[in-house]
DNA sequence: AAAATAAAAGATAAATTTGTCTTTTATTGA
DNA sequence: TCAATAAAAGACAAATTTATCTTTTATTTT
């Protein structure tokens, strides 16, 4: 579905948004271990996605990850087309070089409706609205 | 969604399916033209699926691909499967190591009903239902 | 000002995926 | 039996993805 990349992004996104309320900052270490992904690589995606604005950061001790409001209000849609693009959203689900309904490929229709599901989906997940479901263990970001 | 290898493999099967109705084999090199995939490759991938039994093959001239009447039961799932594997349809879309419903990513209920979604529609789609829609100009696997 | 901390940046490497080329084997038909 | 055809098989190569390591820069605390 994503790359490897960009789940670990998400997963990353998500404790940062859920660890990060209170204007505290997250370490890659701590990120890292939060979510079991090799420490520089995602150190490498979140650099990435700060450049792109998605999330904030700051050097130095005491620094690190975190998000501020404007970025609360970006969706999981957001992160995953920073990442991998938005062919998972608009792409053809056989490979074809673009989706088409005129010249449609044998499951258009069924893909365009899991397309658009996705996108909703990830539309929908505000970072901002991932607030303690971790610390309460309702949801898992490592396994 | 899935490998690039798989995009090949499910627009291969289709077209397979139909252009082979009445007993006549395909070329690989028909097979690239038809689905504007690289010759070599889609040998090595057809040659795989036909190991697995999914497909059905024949060396010399008059030789090529076709399906017999069990691989036209398949569907696209048993496709899919073959080669990119089941992640695609029981593994967790955030990437943790299983899908869990007890230790649940914070997305596993969507994404449990995209991953059911994605599974019932390449379930449905047997081999032997793809007839004539090719010739007739209603679907394409080349663009 | 100096030391410590943590991300940014850059270089490199391993692994996997994707793609190509050549040789071999099986089958057909002349 | 021989030549032609087409897949099977194997070796290799390019490209991309994933991962690691080192150095630099910014920030804080002492
Ligand atoms: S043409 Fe394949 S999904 Fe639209
Ligand atoms: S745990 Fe992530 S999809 Fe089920």
């Amino acid at each position: 579905m994503f790359s490897k990349t960009c789940e670990y992004a998400v997963r990353a996104v998500i404790y940062i948004a859920q660890t990060s309320k209170h204007d505290e900052k997250v370490s890659i270490k701590e990120i890292a271990k939060g979510i079991d992904a090799p420490e520089h690589f995602i150190g490498k995606i979140l650099q990435d996605l700060g450049k792109k604005g998605l999330i904030q950061s700051l050097k130095g001790p005491k620094g690190g990850f975190y998000l501020d409001a404007s970025s609360r209000k970006y969706s999981l849609a957001d992160v995953v087309k920073a990442v991998d693009g938005d062919k998972i959203f608009y792409g053809c689900g056989l490979g074809l070089s673009q989706c088409s309904e005129a010249q449609p490929c044998p499951l258009h229709h069924e893909f365009k409706k899991i397309r658009n599901d996705i996108h909703r989906i990830l539309k929908k997940a505000k970072l901002g609205e991932f607030n303690d479901q971790l610390e309460q263990h309702l949801a898992f970001l490592r396994r």
